[in-house]
DNA sequence: TATGCATATTCATATATTGGCATATGCCGT
DNA sequence: ACGGCATATGCCAATATATGAATATGCATA
């Protein structure tokens, strides 16, 4: 993963908000659909364009796809996404995304277990 | 100077190095043209694109153009290079590059003292 | 095998960014 | 006003990125 790749990928707001969400552990795509209020065909897009910078890489499992960070400890990008977090959190709404991560990981518990451990097997805390 | 125009600033060598040079005080266009080996035309393109994205600016002396950081001071930006720095020398030739600078400006100093006291007006160290 | 759900891909179009070449502008000294 | 130097701009083609609508794929379950 090289330098240029992870501006590329930082430098928009939607791929922020999804990296931030990543780094917190992984996620299939409906749960970023839902959270970043947005539709399915960009979130799709927007992670195969991360795939291609070598940021993020998807498992399948039944028929969700659960994505994650190919490397979390990356020094730029944890920098970066502890820097966004500590000064600039409300410009990202990073804290929002979270939260809403929080609430709506229960809601799946109870109606998609499978897609909730799907993603545990992946390495949600 | 918002989060994304610095990202969008950062995810281009030539551009990572020009704002390495330039947190070492301020330069004019045939400064950067040469110690990044490019052509004029280029650079200025660069130098503008930079400045609309709010990263730099601009001032003339006589027939130069002294560019400078907007904010050297803007965390995101002081973040980002100071880890360049320390972990990716080699990739962006940031040390090599002010070695350069140095070199470059003693010359400067002797062949075009007009462009040297410029910079110096401009607060060079 | 048919259906539904989650996700990816294709196509067409719009916009942004990059690069090369030629030319224009601004300022200086004569 | 003229010539020279430093810098910027305009134009055009190439490439990259983004967006929307429609459609295709993969998997599970009945």
């Amino acid at each position: 993963m090289e330098i240029i790749q992870v501006y590329k990928c930082l430098c928009d707001v939607q791929r922020l908000r999804i990296l931030n969400l990543l780094q917190h552990g992984p996620l299939c795509v409906c749960h970023l659909v839902e959270i970043l209020e947005s539709d399915q065909v960009k979130i799709s897009k927007q992670l195969r364009y991360m795939k291609e910078l070598g940021m993020v890489e998807g498992e399948r499992f039944a028929q969700w796809m659960i994505y994650s960070l190919t490397d979390a400890k990356h020094p730029l990008l944890r920098e970066n996404l502890k820097c966004l977090q500590d000064c600039y959190a409300e410009d990202t709404s990073f804290a929002k995304d979270l939260r809403q991560r929080a609430a709506l990981s229960e809601r799946i518990k109870a109606e998609t277990p499978g897609c909730a451990e799907a993603i545990c097997d992946q390495g949600c805390q």
